[in-house]
DNA sequence: CGGGATCCCAGAAGATACTG
DNA sequence: CAGTATCTTCTGGGATCCCG
């Protein structure tokens, strides 16, 4: 049980898998299974809350000790900063260098795993800046389709 | 505060103000912000528990009804694909098409936008197929080095 | 059939205090 | 400085009932 209750992966989807035994073996993301796909895997590491901030400053610097980086990713706390960084540590993206002083020092940089993963996160980031607009297109208009249909308020 | 109004209604209108407020102009995410940049606004449109999958089973399938796409995400209940869908669509990445028979028949399918996010998706998938041997490599090492330190219970 | 509206809970994240 | 420990708050999402 220590393996497992090193948290992270999602306890949530061990109770789903729980219920759900029903595996096909098919190419695209099977639900159900412990690591559903490697893609939901991967997504989950960057997909919450601070590790994309955390991943894309240190990106922009080689090293960034802890204060660093929590002046930088404003509205961060302490707590999550922490658990973002073991997290991204755990999978092997950042590395956490200890200078034994004192008072203590610690630097944080993304590893060569990180920075390809960073690679990609900026495609994806490439795609985003160019189909913003469509996005928000499709918001304003759907926006507006429910506004019409449920004209209540106004 | 919220005298009366408490409970989800609070949650759709904060998703209003995400929607008016449009900022950003910086190349890198600027944390503080409601919507920090594109990445973060996209990955949020898949990066929930749901949306991966709907997308990718949709890509596979041109139209998918309610029910086809409830059976395949196994686990999924009908509310969460129900919100999982509106958000997509929302966003204009999946097409909602009703036929007003009765019984009631629904299809879904992805747009050319959700199409071509499928693409980043599954380019996304092969990097992490192609990294997930060192990310478990990864959390092996970092369990072992905790087991260590923290040797206490078994 | 395809949802909408409610209720409720576990787990994620925030705030604060303490420490080597 | 860089955390850890603890408490509280917030929110995603599961279960359930109902409706056109």
């Amino acid at each position: 049980m220590s393996l497992l209750s090193i948290g992270r992966v999602t306890n949530a989807e061990r109770q789903m898998l729980m219920k759900e035994e029903k595996i096909n073996k098919d190419e695209t993301c099977q639900p159900g299974k412990e690591q559903l796909c490697p893609v939901k895997d991967i997504i989950a590491r960057f997909g919450d809350k601070w590790s994309l901030h955390t991943i894309l400053y240190l990106g922009q610097n080689q090293k960034l000790r802890f204060n660093e980086l929590k002046s930088m990713i404003s509205g961060i706390s302490q707590r999550m900063l922490t658990v973002t960084l073991r997290a991204l540590e755990e999978d092997g993206l950042v590395a956490r260098t200890v200078y034994p002083e004192i008072p203590p020092k610690v630097e944080y940089a993304l590893t060569p795993l990180g920075q390809s993963l960073l690679q990609q996160l900026l495609k994806l980031s490439d795609w985003a800046k160019l189909n913003r607009g469509k996005v928000l297109e499709a918001r304003e208009r759907y926006a507006r389709k429910e506004g019409h249909l449920t004209e209540k308020s106004t």
